[in-house]
DNA sequence: CATAAATTCCCATGCTATCCCATAGAGCAT
DNA sequence: ATGCTCTATGGGATAGCATGGGAATTTATG
């Protein structure tokens, strides 16, 4: 699980250090490594793990093999997708395009989204969070808006009933 | 697994170097080799080891022997597609038909698609990527189309409830 | 069978990415 | 307060990769 942001400095070799905590996440990894993609959605790059991979693969296995968004998706998201290595001190080298991409130079901001995490030039990043923060404050004006923000069941009450899922809960490290 | 996009050229002997880490996935293959298909979907050259070749085979084995539909797959298909050996460096040397019908001189790309990859002229990708990505970060302005791109099932919770599953994220190598 | 053409094999080279060591600072424990 | 450990970062050395060119072997053709 990838929680929390951090910043850190891509150096003359762009190589940036991944925040332990992340790679703690990914011990169980076959590759000691992070897979990254240049998103076609904005300029940053997300990450994660085996399960990263898997989840895109799994996506785009379900459609038709010769169905166009298949064959779009194919390119915009494998064939963009890079395993990046960590060296023995947990970094990885960032390739140009990647750098390019994100617009990154010097500073740069991980942030966590439970499965996977985006990388952002640390600037953009920070001006980005204030109006998301700004949207969602607008948001809880709207009562019907505002549910869809957390309107499922309330895990409390879930536990409270169910003594499987309290054990679970104390066991799993995410 | 066949990932991330690289650029080789190549030279006046219609040589290219196949990406190294393409050739790592093709480590266990019986044939130190790749297969090649001038696609009839476009200018560019589909490829891959001996999955990608036993694939087409099982589509078109599956049709009725007199199905016409059949017969024009075996031609476009395994009627064209050709197996390329590796010299020692790891290049394969592309016919000439293939360069042709791929518009290929000097720079190609390679391009992975998980199962299989593409080749195509660098600059006819690079402008055909742009396309690509701008029709996808469209779709996800719409919700509905949007969901065809994830729609299915979520790794994630798939995993909570698979040990096996787990497992096989773990020690899987692709 | 002979010649030309094309292809395969082998070696050489420059670049880039990877590895390894060294340093500094923050946090924790003694 | 002092020393230890872990994390982040900097720089130099090295091995692997991509690419070029020539020699040898095979294939097509008359």
């Amino acid at each position: 699980m990838f929680l929390s942001t951090s910043e850190h400095t891509a150096d003359a070799k762009n190589r940036v250090s991944v925040p332990a905590s992340y790679r703690e996440a990914l011990r169980d990894d076959p590759y000691d490594a992070i897979y990254v993609l240049p998103h076609f959605d904005g300029p940053y790059l997300e990450c994660g793990g085996e399960q990263f991979v898997q989840q895109y693969r799994m996506d785009i296995a379900n459609l038709p093999r010769y169905d166009p968004l298949r064959k779009d998706l194919e390119v915009a998201i494998l064939g963009s997708i890079r395993r990046l290595d960590f060296d023995s001190t947990g970094r990885v080298t960032l390739p140009k395009e990647f750098i390019t991409h994100a617009g990154i130079e010097g500073r740069c901001a991980f942030v966590g989204c439970d499965s996977h995490f985006q990388i952002w030039n640390a600037q953009t990043h920070a001006d980005r969070l204030g109006n998301i923060r700004g949207r969602l404050a607008a948001r809880l004006a709207d009562p019907a808006e505002a549910e869809r923000m957390g309107g499922g069941a309330d895990l409390a009450s879930l536990l409270r009933d169910s003594e499987s899922l309290q054990a679970l809960l104390k066991g799993e490290k995410l």
